[in-house]
RNA sequence: UGGUGCGGGUGCAUGAUCGCUUCGGCGCAAGCCGGGGAGGAAAGUCCGGACUCCACAGGGCAGGAUGGUUCGUAACGCGAACUGAGGGAAACCUCAAGGAAAGUGCCACAGAAAAUAUACCGCCUCGGGUUUCUCGAGGUAAGGGUGAAAUGGUGAGGUAAGAGCUCACCGCUUUCCUGGUGACAGGAAAGGCAUGGUAAACCCCAUCCGGAGCAAGACCAAAUAGGGGAACAAUCUCGCGUUUCGGCGCGAAACGGGCGGCCCGUCCGUAGUUCCCGGGUAGGUUGCAGGAGGUGCCGGGUGACCGGCAUCCCAGAUAAAUGAUCAUGCCCCUCUUCUGGGGGACAGAAUCCGGCUUACAGCCCGCUCCAGUUA
RNA sequence: GGGUCGUUAACUCAGUCGGUAGAGUAUCUGCCUUUUAAGCAGAGAGUCGCGCGUUCAAGUCGCGCACGACCCA
């Protein structure tokens, strides 16, 4: 598999797979999202996307295609694999890659920082330069 | 030049890289190559159809919808042209626009009276009295006042005062003639006026309508539970008796259910193995992308639209693809002169079409009318 | 995909066949009481979800929107 693919068979479809992940997994929380994850030990990572209160159907597609795209290019960061849902609550309305990447990065560090406590997920370093540089773009 | 009105179009573009999805080809496979990939409203679900299943002799009732006429259409509550009414200086715009002399209901407050006719203040005549006033009988509907609305309007004659009582004009009704497929228009004669409003009140008239919907429907079909049939096997627990040691007989108890408000009581039932049949859930396949299809030309029609020829194939997902980043250009806004900063509407297919309604930043095109200026 | 219903005072709800929008709770003022609660008396307040229409007159009738709730498969 190419590395930075995303086929259907990396989304969380099943409505149980979800209930496992709400009951089981582990969450950080920001006001409006809330990263919800559950270790596999499978090979690859997998990502779920639920979204409340969001009138629109167009603006709805826009926050899924931000987010799946946020995991498409750091899938790889997450060690180990993990089944990852993005709960998304009204309000949370991103416009582009950068939105969503500072959030989860501000929430990650907070995690770390507040209990002590270490994520299972270890995820290493945020995404932007590897991402650049496989999307071809020279780097400033 | 400025503004008004009407109609139509467009809905950022190009390239690179990384992705998603579908179709075709190649490949054992991983995958690779090539083509396609949201809208004018995809939306609201307000109408009409196609399609599918169910029901159905015919007809009626009930219920619902529509409502000027004639066309168009598969059909419509849609569209076109025309007619009538209303608005505007005009272009043009708006109208659920059949029936109130078939019936029923309602018309608050005010007012004498709200549809039956009547008479508060008045006006006039006659009679009486306590004679600057008042009572009774009668005539009248012109004036006042009330109201959203008051029983044809204006003028003249007429009269005690008045009144379509009479006349002229206007309006209305009826009949006839002419034009038009028709709604209707124009004209003539007669009637002396009968017919207040409300049908988006009940209703009457005319026309139309069987019901449900792609989660329709068809096919394939796990696991678990259960249904029907056949074969084998055969009454499991406890106690007693018996035995040819395979069992058999009797009794008891338990569980589930029915009757019953509940207890008591009473009645019914109870296990295994294999095979076959049928229904059917999850799930999958199909329906599901060639169609009342698009584009161009020609012809018919005032027009909606129709016909002919040529040409094209143009989304098919299933928790649901159509995206991200960067660069260049285009158009706006703002601050400022720097290769500055910000922005590019409304909105996302779900069986498919025809309409309606609602949302929508800008930009472009055509026609029309009005005003000003110049020639 | 299809269907039903609702929206009236700060809150919970009435409002018939079109004719001056009401009730209870809450709020405020006064009385009573040592004070509060209770009780008594009084007051304030509404673009009837929004728009257009029918009508002399619309919360009520018709149409179009918006928001909310529920039902079926």
């Amino acid at each position: 598999m190419k590395p930075l693919a995303l086929p259907k068979s990396l989304l969380i479809r099943q409505p149980w797979e979800y209930r496992k992940v709400y009951q089981e997994g582990k969450r950080l929380r920001s006001p409006r999202l809330t990263i919800i994850y559950l270790a596999t030990g499978g090979t690859d990572s997998r990502l779920g996307i639920s979204i409340h209160g969001i009138k629109t159907a167009v603006r709805r597609n826009r926050i899924k295609r931000i987010i799946r795209e946020f995991f498409r290019l750091n899938r790889h960061f997450i060690s180990p694999a993990a089944d990852v849902v993005f709960a998304v609550r009204p309000g949370f309305e991103p416009d582009s890659l950068l939105e969503v990447q500072q959030l989860v990065e501000r929430m990650l560090l907070g995690s770390k920082a507040g209990s002590g406590r270490k994520p299972p997920t270890a995820i290493v370093a945020p995404a932007p330069v590897p991402a650049a540089e496989a999307l071809g773009v020279p780097e400033k």
